[in-house]
DNA sequence: CTTCTATATGAATAAGTGTTCATATATGAA
DNA sequence: TTCATATATGAACACTTATTCATATAGAAG
């Protein structure tokens, strides 16, 4: 049962690595269920506009979210039930300890 | 769906932030199926024994791991199958991308 | 066109982290 | 006891990363 090649090594740390900071966390944590834009983000989480502007662009990179543009507003949401999953199982783990 | 009072979301992140290194998916990886000492682990991966040992103690204050010990040797294992679940849905992602 | 609001971004700084190297500890064998 | 092997650990260093601050961009409203 080896699940990993040499090369999907990185790319899995990296992946988990982007969970791993609790700014991130709570940007995820606001968009299970619904969708909002950067500013509602920030207040909703308390954090300052500019570092959730920055967090968001590394969860952008990473394909964790996507965004749509309504007028001056860019909306966020989680990319897939995939992001949701993952989140999920490592808050039952957290839960159960 | 609001999964996190404010107190989790630092246990969260500090979990994902475990998976978050290449060596320690490694150990993880090579510890999905058996369990290994800790000089087989590092032949394993091709990574120095004070590396593993020093990533092994994080992995153990985390308790994803658990070791036994056999006369001069120390046996590590996975702690249980949430470690492996969170790990392996890590891997699909991945995979799916 | 000007102003206001929303968002993004670059630079700088502070804090955190992983590896290496040297060494300590501990167990087993002789 | 002495030697060899397995593991752990502390210090130092290089590297990464998250936040803040200042500023840029862009759209909407007047």
């Amino acid at each position: 049962m080896n699940l990993l090649d040499e090369d999907k090594t990185i790319d899995i740390a990296e992946l988990f690595k982007i969970f791993g900071d609790s700014t991130r966390v709570k940007i995820i944590n606001v968009l299970l269920d619904k969708e909002l834009c950067v500013c509602d983000i920030a207040k909703a989480i308390n954090v300052s506009q500019s570092a959730v502007s920055h967090q968001l662009r590394i969860l952008k990179a990473a394909k964790l979210v996507k965004f749509r543009k309504v007028g001056n507003c860019i909306f966020y949401a989680l990319s897939d039930d995939h992001v949701k999953k993952i989140f999920k199982l490592g808050c039952e783990h957290i839960n159960e300890l």
